[in-house]
RNA sequence: GCCGAUGUAACUCAGUUGGUAGAGUAGCUCUUUCGUAAAGAGCAAGUCGUGAGUUCAAAUCUCACCAUCGGCUCCA
């Protein structure tokens, strides 16, 4: 398995090598930088300088490639001094970096060369590149700042997939096909769940009366699940003044990414991009005595902030999002059974929603980076240490990785991939021993002393309401299960005189709380069990003569899948689908 | 924000070398009243993303801006 992951990244990574002697051979002064396998793939870096590259030019390049190709029969390595090695590139600051670098403990640098072509390179090549490296395609062009950083030069990424036959080329387009059918923008159209305004904002979502449905239900299981958990509920403003801001020290890390401040006459309101400022005030109201700890504070929190415009992303990256958030403050001693709680209840919600494809990232700090953490070795240390403890105690999957933390403390990310295989953060459960400074957080203890080591949990296991729905639609290609459908039951009156039988059962099921609607329209009943099934509606209930016995009405059931489950009554039809609703499957 | 692409009716899309727009679906009206995935006819619907410019004439060419998509950086 792992010989195979190899060979792919080997075969990717040549491919890498083919797609820069092209581009070479067509744009000889283009300056190159790097080209890795990836995941699914590869890409080449270059500086094409004043030069535009766009997908016009992958046929060019693809053509190239394949006729580059043939000569290529092994590739070679040699190994030259610094000295030779620069002087392959002349004018080519990216390669003479790598170079100093590389030579810095080595005396040699490794080439590998292919037919005419050579480059810098580690190594990790096919064995017979004019024999393996025919199935490629080039796939987009994009911007990429030289080694990640902003401040860097940007330069031109071509990105290509390569397999070993065409064969698994194609079925990683037929992939590609299917997740474009789940994607949540589209379904999101499709059954009316939301939409964005360009008058209303870019990143702001409009919930129509659908999605908003599912919002409800989640938030209902999610306010159940907490009260039971030992959560309190609290509701606050959206905006706040600037001092709350300058008091929790986020103004200085965070303020590009919040909108501008408001000016009005009593000083500058800012909309919050995060919650916990005004939960620390609700802390601080009053005096908290230890028998108080934990304290857990929930509210679905909406915030606002001043995302990219270039990140943003249907559902998954907005700018204003309602998040499942609550904070917990507690004693040191009390952190790790609390921490070990709020993810074993993570685990409870993704277990409801059928997510297993997940796993823990515990997000470290990196001391070197003064200016992004606070400076508290000991607390990072010892927190650090807590969670990992968590973690093996539970016996999930993790990782570990740093400079991943939060300014204020370590915390463990839910890691997901997302349909088209982009790994994101799902939920985030944070650690954080600067708050109890900036508010002065303190509670009176045993001896009636004032005692102000107080540690607060930030978390949020299901995330942002829009980033966790999108995951949703996804996951069940929009197939919601009966609980979260925002119609449950859709009847079909075959003819006009069947409508009002069909009224009677949708009396009888909504005051059962079930969602249900007469699809009264005039036309015929083949079209209207294929719109509400393209609706995805779980349950259709078809009346015809039938069913419309006036002393013992009944509807035909048939599933979104199209099983028949027979002429049920009505107080079969509420039994069997209340059954499903509680059962949240 | 940066790199690349895209933007035509509510939705999905046509629209040749510049001569001011068309289809299917949805909507509305009428006809049809039907047994498990699309009945028929008609009507209405567009400042061709927005604003400038070139031209006798711009959906089409130029520029700027806005939005969306794929990446980069960032991040829930």
């Amino acid at each position: 398995m792992n010989q195979d992951k190899n060979n792919l990244s080997n075969l990717r990574h040549s491919t890498s090598h083919l797609l820069a002697a092209a581009v070479m051979e067509l744009w000889p002064n283009a300056k190159r930088a790097i080209g890795p396998a990836t995941e699914n793939g590869f890409y080449f870096d270059f500086d094409f300088g004043n030069e535009k590259i766009s997908e016009e030019d992958f046929p060019k390049i693809e053509a190239k490639m394949l006729e580059i190709l043939p000569s290529w029969e092994t590739f070679e390595r040699q190994e030259l001094s610094a000295e030779e090695a620069k002087n392959q590139y002349i004018n080519n600051p990216y390669k003479n970096e790598l170079i100093k670098e590389f030579t810095q403990n080595e005396e040699k640098v490794s080439f590998y060369k292919s037919g005419e072509f050579w480059d810098l390179c580690k190594g990790g090549h096919c064995e017979q590149p004019s024999k393996e490296l025919k199935h490629f395609k080039l796939i987009s062009v994009a911007g990429a700042y030289w080694r990640g950083n902003e401040k860097n030069p940007m330069l031109t990424r071509i990105y290509g997939i390569s397999f070993k036959s065409k064969e698994e080329l194609d079925t990683h387009f037929t992939m590609l096909e299917e997740a474009k059918k789940r994607d949540h923008r589209k379904l999101g159209q499709e059954l009316n769940l939301f939409f964005i305004d360009e008058r209303v904002g870019k990143g702001l979502i409009m919930w129509l009366p659908n999605g908003t449905i599912i919002k409800d239900e989640i938030e209902e299981l999610v306010k159940k699940k907490e009260k039971e958990a030992g959560y309190v509920r609290v509701s606050t403003p959206h905006i706040a003044k600037e001092e709350l801001f300058t008091l929790s020290g986020h103004l200085p890390y965070y303020k590009d990414s919040m909108y501008p401040p408001m000016i009005m006459d009593d000083g500058a309101y800012y909309l919050r991009a995060m919650n916990c400022p005004h939960h620390h005030t609700i802390y601080l109201h009053n005096q908290k005595s230890y028998k108080e700890l934990p304290l857990r504070l929930a509210e679905y929190g909406t915030c606002y902030r001043n995302e990219l415009s270039g990140t943003l992303a249907g559902l998954l990256r907005v700018r204003g999002m309602t998040m499942n958030d609550a904070h917990i403050y507690c004693r040191k001693d009390q952190i790790k059974n609390e921490f070990k709680n709020v993810i074993k209840l993570t685990m409870e919600y993704f277990k409801i929603f059928g997510l297993e494809d997940y796993w823990f990232r515990l997000s470290k700090w990196n001391q070197k980076n003064t200016e992004k953490y606070i400076d508290e070795p000991e607390n990072w240390e010892y927190t650090e240490q807590i969670l990992r403890e968590v973690l093996e105690e539970l016996n999930v999957k993790f990782v570990e990785a740093e400079n991943e933390a939060a300014f204020y403390g370590p915390k463990v990310d839910v890691q997901f991939k997302s349909i088209v295989g982009r790994e994101e953060t799902m939920s985030t459960i944070q650690l954080d021993f600067a708050a109890k400074k900036r508010f002065g957080l303190s509670y009176i203890d045993q001896d009636g002393k004032e005692n102000n080591d107080v540690f607060v949990i930030h978390r949020a296991p299901l995330s942002v309401h829009e980033r966790f729905i999108a995951f949703l639609i996804e996951h069940y290609a929009g197939k919601f299960p009966v609980w979260l459908s925002p119609l449950q039951i859709m009847l079909i009156p075959i003819a006009d005189r069947h409508i009002e039988s069909a009224n009677k059962i949708k009396v009888a099921l909504a005051l059962e709380g079930i969602r249900v609607e007469v699809d009264n329209r005039s036309e015929s009943m083949q079209s209207k069990i294929r719109d509400a099934t393209l609706q995805k509606v779980p349950f259709l209930g078809i009346m015809g003569d039938r069913e419309s016995n006036i002393d013992n009405l009944t509807a035909s059931i048939r599933t979104r899948g199209g099983q028949d489950l027979g002429q049920l009554s009505i107080d079969l039809i509420i039994q069997k689908v209340k059954e499903d609703i509680d059962k949240k499957a």
